[in-house]
DNA sequence: GCTTTAGTGTATGGGAACAGACCAATTGGG
DNA sequence: CCCAATTGGTCTGTTCCCATACACTAAAGC
């Protein structure tokens, strides 16, 4: 019963395929902007616990697909430069039938996560630069329009993750946006959802700064809930 | 900023460490019980997505360690001979040095984990099956004593995690289940906490078979506060 | 303008992990 | 009693990944 859980596979694929997932990752939940340079390799290579040599088939794979290009010299790096309309989403009905089975498990992941976070955050004494971070993060969301919004949403969600105080809490929280991430670009934005959803950031960013831990579950509890409706009703 | 979140390692240390980690802990949370036989070294090298020469080293690494033992032939196998009355738990005052930074990460991940799976696991319709896996998980608990209690107590958390119906969260709990165990070993027990600790199960395990979600939230919330108030207590 | 610096690009040898075939022991069934 | 099945134990060649050293490029600084 309870060994398939243990028991679980060490590793996910090999450790090229999982650096260009990782590094693709970064670019789509906007840890790294369109124009940004990238760390250096040999920085990367060690942040990756990656050798430098397998980092640059990683990066070569992404030149190849067009999100980044290099440059040698001084001022040289690797440079994003992926835009986000360019972003081939494949229709809903494809998505559905891949992403399906996973769709659930997300979701009901994500459920648990998020509030959770968002309340640990709310408990949180904030400094002065985290509280800033954390208004220029949701205007960022509502300014950004439409094919940066998705990015700027994730950092959003990340950075309540991280405020939470809890390492795991934000891998978790990372994990679960990217996974989503595919999804949420495969469906239409309807100006209304966009409204709602913006009503929602702005409630729980307040209830944060506000430290009502428990306000600040309950809206996140229902701004997750409301994405989730969203995303059963178009890939179902 | 976001960025450490998302570059952080591709993978933790090499295949042949994890997967011994991985073995030991299947032991220690009582996926495989005491005399039991571990799957056959092909499926679960398949399993662990290993292949059996690193497989059967990690096995000979914990036959050194003395959790294990091989035999051949038709109806051999490895079996499992550790005895927890024998798991030699460091001093607190080490086990405090070693884990203090990771128990806040621990616990703060834990207490939005696995209040979330109580929650989840109460909204399930459970079949007969399940039901009567719970109670049997409860009743093992309370009867077993004293070194087999640690097992049968992640074996309780680990199945409410998993009747949550998310695979996601299930190994979010067996995560963080594994992490607090060494720490849970090194601290002594009390037959007040054991009797309180008890009673909190009954409690959780009620309302999840109740299909109460809310309650089973808030009984799980103050379980999980409760040991880490011991564990701070002890640890810090 | 020369040197330093900060970066990408290239080459090599070694070690870790894998897949697959084969050997050895033990036991259940015909 | 013997054969087939099931399991751990061993060997071999290959592929992937790594560490390290070195080469190239472009801008900054004196």
């Amino acid at each position: 019963m309870t060994i398939e859980v243990i028991l679980r596979p060490v590793k996910a694929g090999n450790t090229f395929e999982q650096t260009v997932e990782r590094l693709a990752q970064a670019i789509k939940l906007g840890a790294v902007l369109q124009g940004e340079r990238l760390p250096p390799e040999r920085e990367l290579a060690e942040r990756l616990n990656v050798s430098r040599v397998t980092l640059r088939e990683a990066i070569k794979a992404l030149h190849a697909a067009g999100f980044v290009e290099s440059r040698r010299g001084r001022t040289g790096g690797t440079f994003v430069v992926y835009d986000t309309s360019l972003r081939q989403s494949a229709t809903p009905e494809i998505t559905a039938r891949i992403m399906g089975p996973l769709l659930h498990d997300a979701l009901a992941f994500r459920r648990v996560v998020e509030p959770g976070a968002a309340e640990l955050a709310a408990r949180q004494k904030l400094d002065l630069d985290q509280r800033s971070r954390l208004e220029t993060a949701l205007e960022s969301v509502s300014t950004a329009r439409p094919t940066a919004r998705r990015t700027a949403d994730s950092q959003l969600h990340l950075l309540v993750a991280e405020l939470s105080g809890s390492a795991s809490l934000a891998v978790a929280v990372a994990d679960v946006q990217a996974r989503l991430d595919d999804m949420l670009a495969a469906i239409p934005v309807l100006a209304r959802n966009i409204e709602h959803s913006d009503n929602d950031h702005v409630a729980f960013v307040e209830a944060i700064l506000a430290r009502r831990p428990a306000r600040a579950r309950k809206v996140m509890e229902a701004h997750v809930e409301s994405t989730a409706a969203l995303l059963r009703g178009f890939l179902a």
